[in-house]
RNA sequence: GCCUCGGUGGCCUAGUUCGGUAGGGCAUCGCCUUGGUAAGGCGGUGGUCGCGGGUUCAAAUCCCGCCCGAGGCUCCA
């Protein structure tokens, strides 16, 4: 028996004429059925009613799952090429509407036999589409099994590895030195949490006009106020480089895919709800959800050798797309449109697929590490199947090694998805969330998939073990780690504040009446020559007030321009991580902030300079 | 998507229990003040109380539907 199960508002039917000679009677009239689940039902050869019974369990399940009672058992032949006799197929409906009666479910038929017109109206919820394919007894059973170990392969046991190789199971492991550690074991594990507040980063992204909703748009595709805009892209440009450094090919491939595209539908197939999908003319297109296609597309046509392995590609990937279900979008943690960095690395074999994996481990670390998060503010969880960890301990160990603490390890039993090892870098927030930021993975099926092969000594063609790496997480979410972290701080009477080659405006002057402004212009435009961003605060308010303006925008340095100043030469400069005045000589000054962001990506201020000139996106 | 809670000028918020002229603070604009490191003073503009319907003499307030947000569930390459 086949059934195409459809949760529905409403559907409305009329027979309009009989199809065969054993048709039920029926009126010609038509039927409305409202908040219904449609069963679509197609008799199979060798069906009774003990598929019948089968059936009605299920459905039941899923009616109580759902909190509904009222269904329809819509004969419909089309579901399969095996069909059972008229005769026994209207047995069969009808055992299942009386079955379903006895189970106290509100049960309508549509008349078996006939040609009906229809109209139904489908609900939008993932679980308002679903096919169920149900088999007799004997088959059944082999079905179940199947079905069964499937379930056992996806169960996996969690441990502590520790970097002296110790590994034990969660419950035996001492958390007292690692509570961060333990936070993200148990939102991995158990998931629980219970929190009534907004997420303390949604409230900071907005007041320092970083980033917003756009009621305008899907949920989940913000717009970036200038401020915003600048860390965003200042992030970009770093992630960028330290690729480029490490010896990737910057590439660019396309949003959207063809839906039907023989290579892409099959990888697809897995994920058929989470797609946002677009027509155009003829054709069904997807947007991506990460790099993989684009450049395993370009992988698959380009002709290469072992001699030029391993050979690593990347794409900031601005957006990827993941049509998230709505309830799990919160802010700058997950959005439908990301910026993902997206690295893949082929490696002709395993010796030199964990090579290039360690080199990426430390690369991550490294790359978090300049964006303001050390490793004492985030927890490393590894994932692995047993088979990969019993022949790669001392390689998984030294994982943790690198990183120097304990890590959260789920072990899969077999391989139920198409890597054997990954492990992510997850930031926990101030609601014990927990989220990845940087993540590796070590692939031996998808160059399979995509038939990506190099050619190796003996002129043979070999398939590669690809590297899936995104070295900071999405962009976005290191957004969300940094006003989360900055929160943390807050909370512990720390000032909240951002790396300084961040901070949208890293120095600001301010006049201490409006007969310096243009002395402190001068000092403006001396500290932009030294390629810092500064802005002035030329408003007709009082310096208290100023100072607290520029002390709520999180202003690394406030510089207060006087007679005083220009008397002495020396600066005024009120340091926020600090609290405390100093003055300094300007060409200090420059030398000491010049120094703190040294390495790291520069551009210009995204603003007017004279804040009288600024519009206010937010408050 | 489901369940729970919420939505009052750009922002924060009082008022909703028990229906009766929407009130305050910040920001913005104007005037006074020209200042020394987290809020100087006075005055003005701005709201069909998320949207639509209903009940009522009368709805921010009660009822129904929808939209948006948060929390939980589910899901998570």
């Amino acid at each position: 028996m086949r059934i195409l199960q459809l949760h529905s508002k409403y559907i409305t039917y009329k027979p309009v004429k009989k199809e065969i000679a054993e048709a039920e009677e029926a009126e010609k009239k038509e039927s409305r059925i409202d908040d219904v689940l449609v069963l679509f039902t197609a008799v199979e050869k060798g069906d009774d009613e003990t598929v019948a019974a089968q059936a009605i369990t299920q459905v039941k399940a899923f009616l109580d799952k759902l909190k509904m009672n009222r269904v329809l058992i819509y004969p419909y032949a089309h579901l399969s090429a095996n069909l059972a006799s008229p005769s026994l197929a209207l047995r069969v409906v009808r055992a299942m509407e009386r079955i379903a009666q006895d189970a106290k479910i509100e049960a309508y038929r549509a008349p078996f036999g006939w040609n009906k017109q229809f109209t139904i109206s489908v609900k939008g919820h993932p679980l308002a589409e679903q096919s169920r394919v149900i088999l007799k007894e004997p088959q059944m059973q082999e079905k179940v099994s199947e079905a069964l170990k499937a379930e056992e392969k996806r169960e996996s046991s969690w441990y502590v590895l520790s970097p002296d190789g110790d590994i034990a199971p969660v419950k035996d492991f001492d958390f007292s030195k690692h509570k961060e550690l333990a936070k993200f074991a148990e939102y991995e594990i158990s998931k629980v949490r219970v929190s009534r507040e907004m997420p303390p980063h949604i409230k900071l992204m907005r007041k320092l006009e970083i980033a917003d909703y756009e009621p305008g748009s899907d949920p989940g595709n913000l717009r970036w106020y200038p401020k915003g805009r600048l860390i965003k892209s200042l992030l970009e440009q770093f992630v960028t480089t330290i690729m480029m450094e490490y010896g990737a090919m910057e590439v660019e491939t396309p949003v959207m895919y063809d839906f039907h595209h023989p290579t892409l539908s099959s990888y697809l197939d897995r994920f058929p709800a989470r797609q946002y999908l677009i027509q155009s003319e003829e054709k069904d297109l997807f947007l991506r959800f990460a790099a993989c296609f684009g450049q395993f597309l370009i992988l698959h046509d380009a002709q290469f050798s072992y001699r030029q392995l391993p050979l690593r590609m990347y794409e900031l990937t601005r957006y990827s797309f993941r049509r998230e279900k709505s309830g799990e979008l919160a802010g700058l943690r997950r959005q439908r449109a990301f910026t993902m960095p997206d690295c893949h690395a082929l490696c002709s074999n395993l010796e030199q697929a964990k090579e290039e994996f360690l080199e990426r481990f430390n690369l991550c670390r490294e790359t978090l590490e300049g964006l303001g998060l050390s490793r004492g503010d985030y927890e490393l969880g590894i994932r692995f199947t047993k088979d990969f960890y019993e022949t790669n301990k001392d390689f998984i160990t030294s994982l943790v090694r690198f990183l120097d603490k304990p890590a959260l390890v789920e072990m899969f039993g077999e391989k139920i998805l198409y890597w054997v090892l990954k492990w992510e870098f997850n930031f926990i927030d101030n609601q014990e969330k927990a989220s990845a930021l940087s993540t590796d993975q070590l692939d031996v099926e998808n160059a399979r998939r995509y038939d990506i092969t190099y050619v190796d000594h003996d002129g043979g063609r070999q398939y590669p073990i690809i590297l899936h790496c995104s070295p900071s997480g999405g962009i976005e979410r290191c957004i969300y780690a940094l006003l989360e972290k900055a929160y943390k701080d807050q909370k512990k009477g720390k000032p909240p504040i951002f790396p300084l080659w961040l901070s949208p405006t890293q120095i600001r002057v301010i006049p201490v009446s409006d007969k310096f402004i243009e002395s402190a212009e001068e000092i403006a435009e001396q500290i932009t020559n030294h390629k810092l961003r500064v802005d002035l605060d030329d408003r007709p308010l009082t310096m208290q007030k100023k100072v607290r303006a520029a002390e709520m925008e999180w202003i690394n340095y406030v510089v207060a321009i006087g007679q005083k100043e220009l008397d002495s030469g020396l600066l005024s400069v009120r340091d926020r991580s600090t609290g405390k005045i100093k003055d300094i000589p300007l060409q200090e000054f420059l030398e000491k902030a010049t120094k703190e962001i040294q390495g790291k990506p520069w551009r210009p201020l995204p603003l007017p300079t004279r804040l009288s000139k600024r519009p206010q996106f937010y408050g």
